[in-house]
RNA sequence: CGGGACGUAGCGCAGCCUGGUAGCGCACCUGCUUCGGGAGCAGGGGGCCGGAGGUUCAAAUCCUCUCGUCCCGACCA
């Protein structure tokens, strides 16, 4: 990549788009607003649905497919939800060369569609809870779109679920909030806030709505993950109803949360840096890749070599070689570098005459210099997995780091003000509670409340604002 | 829909003010030499200068209209 764009720059914004073109995620596509996902782009993606698929089966879900058309009169039961979401529909009117009798709306969410569905299959306190999720696509209209983190069209993850009990279904929500959380430490190396949405902020339809917020480069918040504690609105919209025990007649208690194609562009948000993709080892497509570098008459040997590196690291590694003609290797180099492959290792004649390679990390430790190691072949199987792992490792500790650093209480509005402008971050502010003062906050400075924390050591103070009393401090943030 | 910018080769751009044969870099094709951090040389292919009208002997360039895109705001996972 030949510009050289540091991260807290101005054009932030051009270089994240310059680092998701160049590095190949993914691509405009011809309709405006909606995203080619290409190969690499689609290999994250679906590394992180193992990542999540595998936590939702752990805790007891499983996956089905409801339909993409929805009856827009499903979207109109539940009045907070329709109008929430009406705006950035998009609706089919025709079909068949004919006009339909009821439009259909392209789903923006399935909470409608399924809880529909939902009525149909609880009839007893014995059918639940229902645990499901499904992976699907939605489509809402947006006015400006980025690559990833908003486009019309996204891919995501919707969790819904049925309890008898209102305390099952906010242990759920909270559960699933955590879920996320760890997701997005231990695979994504991005640690996050966790907490609960104003009502404000809120998604409509939901009592609660739990979250994680993550901090990217430019000290902006990013909303990476949403749990929402559904209440009894939708089972009341949608009659899903069943027989207790002792043989009453209750509505069921919902949540429902998701996560999309959006924590890609988290990721490169997250991690990435002028040279291009950096990408977590847990998620890498390619994890290693070995490079070999020869004169015309040592090709034999060094590529031979390389082989036998990749295959001795496979397939418990994803590891490729790059044995290309025609390319030189530095060239190589800065393309894997580029593309965010988190570990290099470098195999040429002096190499192999010491019986090592040259492994390049694609980030250092932190503070270190970007300096190349050795590493002994035969014990490759080992210090391979290792070194990923202790990649894995670093990369997590300087976002952890970095996040808090940027996470600052502020007590006065003026300093508030002067933070968000000059350094920006999360600011821990009080706040009275009224949606008033929250909305001129973020009509004046354009910070929103990201969450409240949900175990607040209890700090009497006053409102940032109004100056009324407040009990705990609030994560204020520009977000994206 | 308000405010700003821009449409010239696949991508990135210069040329426009001051009208006169369509240019540069990257990418692509061929060949040779190269190969431990984005190779060098030589040759080559590729354009309705967004579209329409006008002014002119002559328009990428000046004028009018139009279409489209991007950025900033309102909406948002």
């Amino acid at each position: 990549m030949a510009k050289v764009i540091t991260p807290r720059s101005e054009d932030y914004s051009r270089w994240y788009t310059d680092v998701v073109l160049q590095a190949g995620l993914a691509d405009y596509s011809p309709v405006r607003g909606c995203m080619v996902i290409r190969p690499l782009g689609m290999a994250v993606w679906e590394n992180m649905q193992k990542g999540l698929d595998r936590r939702f089966k752990e805790t007891g879900h499983e996956n089905a497919y409801f339909p993409l058309f929805i009856p827009e009169s499903y979207l109109r039961k539940e009045k907070e939800h329709v109008e929430g979401f009406a705006p950035e529909c998009a609706v089919v009117t025709h079909g068949g060369g004919e006009k339909l009798e009821e439009p259909l709306v392209v789903r923006p969410t399935s909470e409608t569609i399924i809880y529909s569905m939902y009525a149909k299959w609880i009839q007893s306190y014995r059918d639940l809870p229902i645990l499901i999720n499904q992976w699907a696509n939605v489509v809402r209209w947006e006015m400006r779109t980025r690559l990833f983190l908003r486009t019309m069209e996204f891919l995501w993850q919707e969790g819904h679920t049925a309890h008898a009990t209102e305390a099952e279904a906010e242990e759920e929500a909270i559960k699933m909030m955590n879920v996320y959380h760890a997701f997005a430490s231990e695979e994504m190396a991005v640690p996050c806030l966790r907490g609960v949405k104003t009502d404000a902020e809120k998604f409509a339809g939901a009592v609660r709505t739990y979250c994680i917020e993550a901090l990217m480069q430019d000290n902006k918040a990013l909303q990476a993950g949403t749990s929402h504690n559904l209440g009894q609105n939708f089972a009341r919209a949608f009659e899903v109803r069943y027989q207790t025990e002792a043989g009453g007649l209750e509505y069921v208690w919902n949540t429902s949360w998701g996560a999309s194609t959006r924590l890609i562009g988290a990721l490169v948000m997250a991690h990435s840096d002028d040279q291009g993709l950096v990408l977590p080892p847990r998620l890498a497509p390619t994890q290693v890749v070995v490079v070999p570098i020869f004169k015309e008459s040592e090709r034999e040997t060094v590529v031979r070599a390389m082989d036998d590196i990749v295959r001795s690291l496979s397939p418990e590694i994803r590891v490729k070689g790059d044995a290309r003609d025609g390319v030189r290797p530095g060239f190589k180099f800065n393309e894997w570098e580029m593309k965010g492959v988190p570990l290099r290792l470098e195999v040429g004649p002096r190499d192999l005459a010491a019986g090592q390679v040259t492994a390049a990390r694609r980030v250092s430790a932190p503070g270190a210099a970007p300096a190349k190691t050795t590493l002994p072949i035969a014990g490759l199987r080992e210090s391979v997995p290792a070194l990923l792992e202790e990649i894995q490792r670093s990369l997590y500790d300087q976002a952890a780091d970095r996040l808090r650093r940027n996470i600052r209480p502020v007590d006065t509005y003026d300093e508030f003000k002067q933070i968000l402008d000059e350094i920006g971050g999360f600011l821990q502010a009080h706040w009275c509670g009224r949606a008033a003062c929250e909305a001129r906050i973020k009509d004046e400075t354009k910070a929103t409340i990201r969450c409240i924390p949900l175990d607040p050591a209890p700090e009497p103070g006053r409102c940032l604002l109004c100056g009324e009393a407040s009990t705990r401090r609030a994560y204020f943030a520009r977000a994206y």
